[in-house]
DNA sequence: AAATAATAGTTGGTTTTGTAACTAACAAGG
DNA sequence: CCTTGTTAGTTACAAAACCAACTATTATTT
């Protein structure tokens, strides 16, 4: 099984990608799965309602690149294990506001600090200017705007 | 839409990871689906065989990290459409080696380009150091071993 | 204001993945 | 050998993702 071409897979950006998001996703998967049974898309709604406090399923969409039927899936779940809450917004009745309920929060709380200890955990392996380095390109590679210049300028589906 | 948390997501890791290697590989998508029909599996697959010349099945898995019902599947389908031969090893008629046909390699070597100018198009946005470093912590994250030192020492599932 | 278009979110049917159980072939121990 | 255990790969069933069509509501056009 030697090589016999000169082309590496193992530096081809996407599959490196790829290759790393699957295996830290997965470390933190049994965080959200096994203790409160969700899913990957409940939990970044989880996060973005912990974060911002209340958003419609729209922004959350737009704010996370999530399509629209995976929101409301993940909402729906959520909602139903009373971890948010859902309002109709009285001016455009089309459109529900999204709020954590105290057991959501509480979860969020619990969830945030596994977070913040694996990607500490993740971060410890580089010096903190080469992490800052790589949150840099994975935010340009990811088409995010940097976490200070705060504009929702995105090349939009 | 204002935060009430100094937790960011776009800073997480995992978050980051994942929304990079979706948008990196949406556009590499097109040229294997479009063109080939493909899914990530099989292009996968198609790149190891293009690479190594003739693998088992079992062996593309562990260098890949990919599930052997997902390799199996994508053999099934490469195999189907004439781009990948089967031949049973006869010392040991479990497993079976597999290799690209002429159609096979014609679109390696197709999809091969793109994925370098692809590769380089990404690349672009960095400084040729900082490419390096990025690919190193890429592979760190993903537990790949340097791409000299060729030792297969995996953490297995 | 009636008709048309656009938007927020949901639902249904198909494809893909995930997981476990399965078959076939080999390996080891009694 | 003949049971028991392992390994390579496949298959089956359930869960999840994908994509398109749908409902309800608001905006725009004539």
């Amino acid at each position: 099984m030697t090589e016999k071409d000169d082309f590496s897979l193992q530096d081809f950006l996407p599959f490196l990608l790829n290759r790393a998001a699957e295996d830290s996703s997965l470390a933190f998967q049994a965080h959200y799965k096994n203790r409160y049974g969700m899913l990957r898309n409940e939990w970044r709604v989880l996060f973005h309602l912990g974060i911002f406090g209340q958003m419609t399923a729209k922004e959350i969409g737009e704010r996370a690149k999530i399509h629209k039927t995976k929101i409301s899936r993940a909402v729906a779940k959520l909602a139903a294990r009373r971890f948010v809450s859902r309002s109709r917004d009285e001016k455009d009745r089309r459109s529900e506001h999204l709020r954590l309920t105290p057991a959501g929060e509480a979860a969020y709380r619990d969830l945030r600090s596994q977070a913040q200890s694996y990607d500490a955990q993740l971060a410890q392996r580089f010096t903190p200017q080469e992490v800052a380095l790589l949150r840099d390109m994975l935010r340009q590679l990811a088409g995010i705007e940097a976490p200070d210049s705060q504009e929702g300028e995105q090349g939009g589906d």
